[in-house]
DNA sequence: CCACCGCATGCAAGCGTTTACATTAGTGGG
DNA sequence: CCCACTAATGTAAACGCTTGCATGCGGTGG
């Protein structure tokens, strides 16, 4: 029996005030209200998801669709937006979606990912998507816009959609005029592997930002300086040891695009007897948890806020401040720790 | 209008038949069923989970409850779980419950954990709960055995529902009898600070666990050895440069209860200029992803296999194989690295 | 004093499925 | 050739809420 009924029933009112009462929406006289909330208390009554979801078409719930869940920075993301989503009564539902990685014998990869959009997606169990560096092709964009649900990126920006992005180009040139400004000239950038994942275009973007910024203060770009890792802290630790090992070279700093590959190389410049610092300058991109304890310099992008950020967006749309389709950015911030210090003159 | 009609219309059979040969389950001609399954296609036709639940009053839905959402071992197992629900076509809504602290003063704390209790979890919206290292108190075991649905826990056990744990005690022994197999004699502990969660019995466990190891071998366990941390890298730094500078005491071996506290203390024995196995032998628990990066001994717990273990446990109990609410034992093994080597004969 | 208005509430029609039960057709044994 | 039985399908009643519309009521301005 419809549970809603017995509430009523003890309240002595019916079931639509019942509704009324306990939406707090609409108007119901507040001694009416405080009756209904006692009963529902006394029953511990607590509307069925599934009933209401049918009747109103609102499920409370926002799907997060993430391409990592064992990262740290997509996990501090996390945290904030469902820190967020929750305290405004929603679930979350959580999707993982690893980035398509366009290798054929990926069969079953791009089987999970079509079965994500063709079904998961799309049995209208969430109210909004939340998405974080989605990269997606034209048929995924179509299925996405058929759900008539807000649809809000991180890590834009998507065509077509509300996004919160970090402008990675800006970022990359501050971590890299960072480096100059301490006089740093022979700069050496680690990032990720282009074509380990198509259309991630981050990498490309942050390396864009690097060379840019060489190219204004009229330094030589060299293409050895420029390593490739998969964001983990043994990519940056194997790139690094590449990078100070190899003889045609002598960088003097590293501008790594992540702060585990920093870390990475934090290690590897220990492991080779070098001073970080004094031997070579080291500056990561995140604002990772252990970036204080390694004392490394980083462009702070604060993810959890982020996440938080991005989570209030998704329930401004819910709550149908029509915003528009734009890409706002994300704040960040040099952070200066140990890790990175004036070259040593020669 | 109902969806399904409109399928049902174009594959010319009623509403009753759509929904059998979709579901896969009843007695439905292979003709028919292709039929159907062609025009849902055409139609791009997805059933509503809403009303699908109401009416089946199952949700095709897991709501996994972690008490961390930025460690890397609970994203390990929620990465397994997470994994084998989608691959059975369920989704996975996320809750965070941080473990209560009993602190007066962490009102938020508690009314989240109580809105949780009485609204999140209550709304029906999942068919079972996967609960990852959950403590309950009385309330809060009756609401969830109100709930009628599987529920499972990893890190047990939980009386009177099914658990699968590891067996803290013999994987503190494991590890302690490993560096007593090296010879060492002096062997300190890091663990979890019992006065930082209230009823997180873990901490205490494996420290049972080290000391019986030690009484077992006839070493006498020195209070002055144990030391305090928080499960953190920073954590297990802090603890380890405590240990090795303590003039009182001189260990030759580490047992650190996580891998993120073991890498801690190798990096602060290298702080402290000290040779990792060859002044300093140091073992942890997890099978952390970076523990071949550092080349740590450690015991893996294998956490992905674990989620994908209980999540298993999950869809049995799902399936109706009511299984027994017991508590099983999960596999662990010991891993060694170059982090620990025999006692150096003075 | 009346017509009108707005608020609080009730009534009942959905919302889009699933599923028990009824119905029909086909099958093999007696 | 009939009957009992099974397999495939249809019929229609839930499932437990929300919400548009109708109703009743006290107050307000003319």
């Amino acid at each position: 029996m419809a549970k809603i009924q017995r509430v009523a029933e003890l309240a002595g009112v019916s079931t639509a005030t019942v509704s009324r009462a306990l939406a707090g929406k609409t108007s119901v006289s507040p001694a009416t209200k405080a009756k209904v909330e006692a009963a529902a208390k006394e029953l511990g009554y607590v509307v069925s998801s599934a009933a209401s979801s049918l009747a109103s078409g609102r499920t409370r719930n926002v799907g997060v669709v993430l391409p990592y869940l064992d990262s740290w920075f997509f996990m501090a993301v996390l945290k904030g937006a469902q820190r967020l989503l929750a305290d405004a009564g929603y679930d979350v539902t959580l999707y993982h979606l690893p980035p398509a990685n366009g290798l054929e014998e990926d069969i079953e990869g791009a089987q999970r990912r079509a079965r994500l959009f063709d079904e998961f997606l799309r049995r209208q169990r969430c109210d909004a998507i939340l998405a974080v560096n989605l990269e997606l092709d034209d048929a995924e964009r179509a299925t996405l816009g058929d759900l008539r649900r807000p649809l809000v990126g991180l890590g834009g920006p998507l065509p077509g959609l509300h996004t919160l992005s970090l402008d990675d180009t800006a970022v990359a040139r501050c971590a890299t005029q960072h480096l100059l400004d301490l006089g740093h000239r022979h700069i050496a950038h680690i990032t990720g592997d282009p074509d380990f994942e198509r259309d991630f275009q981050m990498p490309a973007t942050r390396r864009a930002g690097y060379e840019a910024s060489l190219a204004d203060a009229g330094v030589e770009s060299d293409p050895l300086l420029v390593r490739h890792a998969n964001f983990t802290i043994e990519g940056g630790y194997a790139a690094t040891k590449e990078l100070l090992t190899d003889p045609r070279i002598h960088p003097t700093a590293i501008f790594a695009a992540s702060d585990e590959m920093a870390i990475g190389a934090i290690l590897a410049a220990r492991d080779l007897g070098r001073d970080v610092a004094g031997d070579v300058s080291i500056i990561g991109v995140d604002g990772h948890d252990l970036a204080e304890f390694f004392g490394l310099t980083t462009i702070d992008q604060f993810p959890e806020r982020q996440g938080q950020q991005v989570a209030q967006l998704v329930l401004d749309e819910l709550a149908g401040d029509g915003v528009e389709a734009v890409d706002e950015a994300l704040p960040y911030q040099l952070v200066a720790r140990r890790s990175t210090a004036p070259l040593r003159q020669p």
